[in-house]
DNA sequence: CACTCCTTGGAGAGCGCTCTCCCGTACGAT
DNA sequence: ATCGTACGGGAGAGCGCTCTCCAAGGAGTG
């Protein structure tokens, strides 16, 4: 009695300062805090006049429930983790991102949660990644990076965190991807349907499989021995490669560019070199990025439906932390011709 | 005693499931729940010997801190949320958007806190954002918008809520800024320079302050009377002013554009009708964003030193958070020019 | 009329942590 | 020897909420 007092005096002290609870909606309704409880959070039957009290002492007193005390007892936070890697901490100016980042939040609000926006760019911060989730910061990773040596997916695998992976290359977790094959594939078509014979391609870097799968499914079609020169997926690698591929093929007249960046940079070139597009030459390029729209001619382009990838993944994230003993699944797009005037 | 013991048993029954707490570590060093704590957050002094044993027993249980049950105490999160409005959804394609989160992560990260991606295209979504810091589920709120007419920072200022606005309109509240008609005047000088005399500008949309004062700064330098057409900051809307000014005014020599996209517009319009750049027409764009560097001839452009007033956001808003009296205060930046290939 | 069943609301334990008290102990000064 | 003082450590209240019991009362059944 002695000790409770002074906490008592301060719970009906009604401090101007102090922030509502339900304790103190509980006390000008005149009724216990689980029946507060129950009528903010819509469960069981609650009397229509108690919840109609309830409601005007929630008005009366301002309250706000407090989302942390509410995360201690329920364990989920409402918050997941967009983990970003790669692209040399110039991630946010990706056009390619940007687009999955929208996917992604569009998708979330609709659930009421947010994105905690974390850098993976070195071990320190992966092992940052991966403790703020076992404290409980977020209540799973959305994971996205273009490094297929990543090890961040295998090590909140190990952990048993839920998490899903952009293009996952690993089978421990849910992944989303595309066709990245049918997506050159598509091009390839496109190309010969333009009557060009002799095409050429700039892919992205070696190490990454989807660079690797789009030429394979481009060649597929258009020919084993299409010459290629890689790049590594920036304007000036394009300007680089087409400069290269004009040099060895100066009669080329169709070409597939790996993304829509270096498809920039190769229009650039092929102008500059007194070729007309799609007069002399035609360029078909990948991802559909704002980069596409910037080109001129606008590019004719592989589309990638990216925010919907985005959206994807998070639908597979709040499933897995809903059911935490869901197995790995994975969700495959198919891209689409996005036919402008490079062709 | 009684009740009691069923909670106990559960304690001390080293549940595999179970994830450790401080109670565990506590119980396997032998010392009480307060020193483990100590150790955890290195407060007050502890015993070298002691601090070794928790550090054991933190090893051996795998204990890993609760932040939910930290923050409910501490009333602190470790995150702030990252509100950003306007460009009509594809807020995370503009690549000067990317340049400022870039810059907030960067100093956050170093400040163990983490930015909670919020939008806020609608009245709805501002409510939400600021029940969400009134519910305790950010410690403060760093908003970018190029709206001036957004009623969210007023709703913060008074619903008490800390937080920082980049471009700042409004006195209750602390934000960083630039000079822009500093940059607008650096432009004029700089095509002065040049020995361009006949000099026509492309500004943003009217209602935006930035914008009106890049153009009065440019005006006090090159003359009232040059010639301006207002765009909105797109690239297509670049390339409609260019072909505008164009029309009446044939001559020019030299133009200011407000930002890099629209002046990549004005570019291939002066390119396809002719001209050269800079032999010709020469060209100052706004912003050094990554449109800049995508420009051929690339582009001479105002820089505003964007991560910087990021981070400067973040570190406005990290001391109003651990200082709540604190007074609104802004931080202003200067503008500079970076000279490449388009004058 | 006694009995069971269902609905409604209260009591209170519990989530995992921090932090304020407070109590020992050791040590230097008086 | 006594006192003051600092320091190391424990006890336990408290953060604000959820949720599981449990009790009371009303309706339905034989």
């Amino acid at each position: 009695m002695e000790s409770a007092l002074p906490y008592d005096r301060r719970m009906s002290a009604r401090t101007p300062g102090r922030t509502p609870t339900l304790e103190d909606v509980a006390r000008v309704a005149g009724v216990s805090r689980a029946t507060v409880s129950r009528v903010v959070n819509g469960i069981r039957n609650v009397d229509r006049d108690i919840q109609e009290a309830v409601r005007r002492a929630i008005e009366k007193t301002g309250y706000t429930p407090n989302r942390v005390a509410r995360s201690l007892v329920t364990r989920r936070t409402g918050a997941v983790a967009l983990v970003v890697s790669g692209a040399g901490g110039d991630v946010f100016g990706d056009p390619f991102f940007g687009r999955v980042v929208s996917g992604v939040v569009d998708y979330l609000r609709r659930h009421s949660t947010h994105p905690l926006l974390m850098l993976a760019d070195d071990d320190a911060a992966r092992d940052d990644v991966v403790s703020h989730l076992r404290q409980g910061g977020a209540d799973g990773a959305l994971l996205v990076t273009t490094h297929p040596d990543d090890r961040l997916p295998l090590m909140l695998a190990v952990a048993g965190l839920p998490a899903v992976v952009f293009a996952g290359t690993t089978q421990a977790l849910s992944y989303v991807d595309m066709k990245h094959k049918k997506g050159g594939e598509l091009a390839a078509w496109h190309l010969l349907d333009r009557d060009r014979a002799r095409l050429a391609s700039i892919s992205g870097p070696r190490d990454v499989p989807a660079s690797q799968e789009r030429l394979a499914g481009f060649r597929r079609i258009a020919g084993d021995d299409v010459p290629n020169v890689a790049g590594n997926f920036t304007l000036a690698s394009g300007e680089e490669a087409m400069a290269e591929l004009l040099r060895t093929r100066p009669d080329l007249d169709g070409v597939f560019v790996a993304n829509d960046l270096m498809a920039q940079g190769a229009l650039g070139v092929l102008q500059a070199s007194g070729r007309t597009v799609p007069g002399d030459v035609a360029v078909v390029g990948f991802d559909d990025s704002s980069a596409a729209l910037a080109c001129r001619p606008k590019l004719t382009t592989i589309r990638q439906p990216v925010e919907e990838m985005g959206a994807a993944m998070a639908e597979l994230l709040l499933d897995h932390v809903a059911q935490p003993g869901l197995p790995p699944t994975s969700r495959i797009f198919e891209p689409s011709l996005v036919i402008r005037d490079s062709t």
